[in-house]
RNA sequence: GGGUCCGUGGCUCAGCCUGGUUAGAGCGUUCGCCUGAUAAGCGAAAGGUCCGGGGUUCAAACCCCCGCGGACCCA
């Protein structure tokens, strides 16, 4: 017997330790099947996996364990990321550090190490969770970005894209984390709201008047070199009066109503074009606070990125923006950068050096106010970028940095993604278009010790530059480790005589994960597994349009001119019942663990794959309760089975005779079985989730079975008996076997425990092979035809419920009125399943019309001859479509048209027509139905006596036995009574109640 | 401002790729039923302008266009 109940930790208990004991995973990784390289994603090692990461990895595992099913030999080598920001700053925390100065002086090899114990620590915790999720990935022997063999894929990559000359240093402004002290990538900044001041600054012009500016940064009008206007929009020059005095100011003409902010009233002196107003110099506004200014001729320039908005006049510190600092090599104007790399302005800043640049906008703000240039202070609340790991709101920055000149592989890009197979496909065509099409050049500098170092030496005399495409140029032996410090003391020789020293850069961390499709495989250091190259299949959250899909793409078209991955699919974020991001401060983070303690390993990944992958998955309780119930049907049936099969010691294989439901259903199977492979194909997962469960609930528990029961209830060795086990076998080993990527512990252990029984079996389902369709066995005209016996019986219960009449009361006879030809085959399942002795097919079903006037139709028109009408319509056996009355045209709209069954008929309606039952009860039936509600109420008690189902009783009924009589004999076999008294009841006693008849009811065990 | 996705009973979703019965599930509500696979299950009822508008078509939840609302990404 299998368990009564469906337990999943009983069950996962079980299975793991069979697959640990009999090395189940590693045998099937001795297979040779065909190859399929698939590459993981690496998760960032912080320490816990969350609900996204697990459906991710569940998703890869259902994936690769249906490509071992279907005989290829995946490459399942799990990744970990462990290089970067998060996990300096995270060690920062701990030890307490505020800067990198407190790194510095703590030392960074400790610190270092610190970093590396950390990730390691990470990836060991975090290995313990997939597994716990069944995930079947080779955890011994992972790739880590941080080993040395992993960084010199990266390191061969540099090399790669400085002889194709897309590596450069240069100035550029780009994101930096005053906190990290360092460089950010896009891919690193994340946007939130946050409250700045909004300022309105006049700045003095030299000829007389002001140009009115608008900025959100005070802090960066101290390195301003320049105002820019847009050359085609129209400018004013206005006299603007405060406090009765007047000023002369030029702004955008359409924008004058900002004006308001400081001047009572105003009038335009002329209108003209931005580009007359090229070259107008004008004073800096804190001139005399910044002394270096003096030096820096400030003036308007031109440029199309400025808008209409706010005064139409931009106020341009080349240090400080992308687009300022572009600007600026336009019109060659200087880049006066007077922050340094902790946010803090620097001697040069005159009056504000030492401050922190959010400390100096208040100051700032409050000299502008003393020098009377400011014309408004307000407050905005925007979006603004953040360092993802610290959340410190980032600074534009000029510095010099490493850039990968992504925009002159941008064509090819577009070129490469076209030709990988996205699902679904807008995720290629669309989203990752958008994001290549606006890609910058990538900044893979970082001014941090826990990276992958830049492999770039520099002559200290020459500054000969020299890029390290192997570690082998460094001596590495097996046991070298290559992170910062110990790397920072290779030197070289320069031809020039001098010494060349190391950038003391690390590389962006998305860089490690983007050589990841050949760093996986440990080329180029090892090149025998490169002919897997590249991936076949990658998946991951739609995030990483702008991460992985991105940086691998980058990366690989560096090394290989090609894209490094075949298919691509793209999964959802998870979300909260709300829709909502989990997060700590929301408070509604659901770990996995607690979802698998609760409902288990497989309920949780059949919930989260039920859903479109592509989707955001919104978890809910509820929805993944549901599913439990779910699998408990399916338990329910595989008990059934297995109860009768083993009591009859059944042996699965034989020939039978398959009847009429028995076909039905395996035709029901072998269409799942091909719409579960063409889904999966797909990639589309969720549509064999669906099916599988529609299959195994509507078609097998809710139809096929209780068809059987009375077939299975049958002593002996009836051959109709046999063919409803071999049906059900078929059904249940097969669906198994589809499902079991999805659920393998369940199906693992219904393998071993169900289908093991009654077959040879292998060592796990997972050695089994991925079931194909047999197509023969699909029998479209079949299933059209039972579709109308469910409608008919359906039909039938309904007309019961009118009637009132339960389905235990047999009935003399259904009509079915229909016009459909050739049901007679599915006569026998109507009269099982609605418990009727006799169905008859008919046409047209006996019925009266009763066909009256519509005296408010024909009132009006036949006036006083409507009462003759009425007679004239008393006569008539059908309704005419037309009739002529007295000479007038009349439609059957002036009829109205009532049908009257039969007395002792109801009836209700299916798809194909009508369906009758009678109603009447005659003696014969009122007994068979007492009977029936005898058998009933003494199984119920069977049930809560425990007795075994095989098991013999005596029974006593206390009822007048004429009400059974012919049906006792019935009673006895049905109940397994081996004597059944019509006298006191005795033994375990209950009362009941019959209709109206009180009746008490014993039984006791047979000995 | 640009791009993408989503919008289907009170709620959560499937169906859309590939147009074709009466648009399906589950949850919830009400009323019934069934049961030796039932710690269960089943049925019925109520509940739908398939976001709105236009187009293509014999036929649109589905394909196309224009809006509206929400989410995400970018500027």
């Amino acid at each position: 017997m299998l368990p009564p109940v469906y337990s999943p930790k009983e069950i996962e208990n079980d299975v793991f330790r069979l697959w640990r004991d009999n090395r189940i995973y590693e045998k099937l990784k001795e297979r040779k099947g065909k190859k399929f390289y698939f590459v993981d994603g690496p998760p960032y090692t912080t320490g816990r996996i969350h609900l996204g990461t697990a459906w991710n990895k569940v998703i890869k595992d259902t994936i690769l364990r249906s490509l071992r099913m279907r005989g290829f030999s995946p490459t399942d080598t799990p990744g970990w990321d462990m290089h970067g920001l998060p996990i300096e700053v995270k060690v920062e925390q701990e030890l307490g550090f505020k800067s990198k100065r407190d790194i510095e002086s703590f030392g960074v090899e400790k610190f270092v190490q610190k970093c590396m114990d950390y990730a390691l620590r990470n990836k060991d915790m975090m290995t313990e969770q997939f597994k716990a999720l069944a995930v079947w990935m080779d955890w011994e022997k992972p790739y880590m970005t941080i080993k040395a063999e992993y960084m010199n894929s990266a390191w061969f990559a540099i090399k790669k894209a400085h002889e194709k000359g897309l590596l450069e240093r240069k100035k550029m402004v780009v994101n930096w984390c005053p906190r990290c002290e360092t460089a950010l990538a896009e891919a690193e900044v994340e946007y939130a709201d946050r409250e700045d001041p909004s300022i309105y600054v006049k700045f003095r012009l030299k000829n007389g008047g002001f140009v009115l500016v608008w900025t959100t940064t005070p802090w960066t009008i101290p390195a301003n070199i320049a105002v820019a206007v847009n050359p085609n929009l129209k400018y004013a020059k206005v006299r603007a009066f405060r406090n009765g005095s007047p000023e002369v100011l030029i702004l955008a003409e359409s924008l004058l109503d900002v004006l308001a902010k400081g001047y009572e009233t105003w009038e335009v002196l002329e209108t003209f074009l931005g580009k007359e107003l090229e070259g107008i110099e004008y004073e800096h506004p804190l001139a005399e606070e910044i002394p270096y200014q003096a030096n820096i001729r400030h003036r308007i320039v031109l440029a199309d990125f400025v808008s209409a908005e706010n005064t139409g006049c931009v106020h341009v510190a080349t240090a400080h923006g992308v687009e300022d600092f572009e600007l600026g090599l336009k019109y060659d104007l200087e880049v006066f950068n007077p922050v340094d790399d902790r946010g803090i302005f620097t001697e040069q800043a005159g009056k504000y050096a030492g401050l922190n640049v959010r400390e100096a906008n208040e100051v700032i703000i409050e000299d502008l106010l003393k020098k009377d240039l400011l014309i408004a202070e307000e407050k905005i609340f925007h979006r603004y970028g953040h360092c993802w790991r610290c959340k410190t709101p980032i600074i534009f920055r000029a510095t010099e940095q490493w850039f990968i000149r992504i925009t002159e592989l941008k064509e090819k890009m577009l070129e490469e993604i076209e030709k990988v197979q996205w699902i679904p496909e807008w995720a290629g065509s669309a989203r990752f278009r958008d994001w290549i099409s606006n890609a910058k050049d990538w900044c893979i500098s970082r001014q941090r010790y826990w990276g992958i170092p830049l492999p770039i030496w520099i002559c200290e005399k020459c500054g000969k530059m020299k890029v390290v495409g192997s570690i082998t140029e460094v001596e590495w032996k097996d046991d070298l480790d290559l992170h910062r410090p110990r790397i920072d003391a290779v030197k070289f020789n320069c031809d020039c005589g001098g010494v060349m020293g190391r950038v003391k850069d690390v590389f962006d961390v998305w860089f490690d994960s983007g050589v990841a499709s050949w760093g996986s495989i440990g080329y180029p250091l090892k090149s025998e597994k490169f002919d897997l190259w590249p991936a076949d299949f990658i998946t991951e959250g739609h995030d990483q349009t702008r991460g992985w899909f991105y940086s691998q793409l980058g990366a690989s078209l560096i090394c290989f001119d090609k894209a490094p991955y075949k298919a691509v699919l793209m999964h959802g974020f998870t979300l909260d019942e709300q829709g909502r991001k989990m997060s700590k401060s929301l408070g509604n983070v659901v770990e996995p663990e607690e979802v698998i303690s609760q409902i288990g390993i497989d309920c949780f990944r059949l919930y989260v794959l039920s859903s479109a992958v592509w989707e955001d998955l919104k978890f809910s309780w509820e929805e993944a309760r549901n599913v439990l119930r779910n699998i408990n049907i399916l338990w329910n049936t595989i008990r059934f089975a297995h109860t009768y099969m083993s009591i009859d010691r059944f042996k699965a294989g034989k020939e039978v005779d398959l009847s009429l439901e028995d076909r039905w259903i395996l035709s029901r199977l072998e269409r799942f079985n091909k719409e579960a492979v063409s889904a999966m194909e797909r990639y589309q997962l969720h549509r064999v989730v669906k099916a599988f469960f529609e299959f195994i609930i509507e078609d097998f528990s809710r139809w096929y079975i209780p068809l059987i029961r009375s077939r299975v209830w049958e002593e002996a060795e009836s051959k109709r008996k046999l063919s409803a086990y071999e049906t059900m076998f078929r059904v249940l080993d097969k669906s198994l076997r589809i499902i079991a990527p999805f659920a393998p512990v369940l199906a693992e252990w219904l393998y071993q425990n169900f289908v093991k029984s009654f077959r040879d079996t292998k060592e796990s389902i997972f050695m089994e092979e991925y079931p194909k369709a047999d197509e023969d066995l699909i029998n479209e005209e079949l299933e059209d035809k039972m579709k109308i016996a469910k409608a008919i019986v359906e039909a039938g219960n309904s007309a019961r419920s009118k009637a009132r009449i339960k389905l235990r009361w047999p009935l003399r006879e259904m009509i079915v009125e229909t016009k459909i030809k050739g049901l007679e085959v599915i006569l026998d399942v109507i009269l099982k399943q609605s418990n009727v002795k006799e169905v008859k097919f008919v046409e047209n079903f006996q019925k009266e019309l009763i066909i009256k006037p519509d005296f408010k139709k024909i009132g009006p028109i036949l006036k006083g001859k409507a009462k003759e009408f009425a007679e004239f319509v008393s006569k008539l056996k059908e309704v005419p479509e037309e009739m002529e009355f007295e000479g007038v045209k009349l439609g059957k709209d002036c009829l109205i048209v009532e049908e009257r069954i039969p007395e002792g008929y109801e009836f209700a309606e299916f798809s194909g027509g009508r369906v009758y039952i009678n109603t009447q009860l005659d003696e014969n039936l009122l007994r068979e139905a007492y009977a029936r509600e005898v058998v009933r109420r003494i199984q119920q008690m069977r049930k809560e006596m425990n007795l075994n189902v095989e098991e013999f009783i005596v029974s006593y009924v206390e009822i007048d036995p004429k009400l059974l009589e012919g049906w006792i004999e019935y009673v006895k076999n049905e109940t397994r009574s081996r004597e059944l008294k019509f006298a006191n009841a005795e033994g375990y006693v209950k009362e009941w109640e019959i209709e109206d008849l009180k009746i008490r009811i014993g039984i006791r065990r047979w000995i």
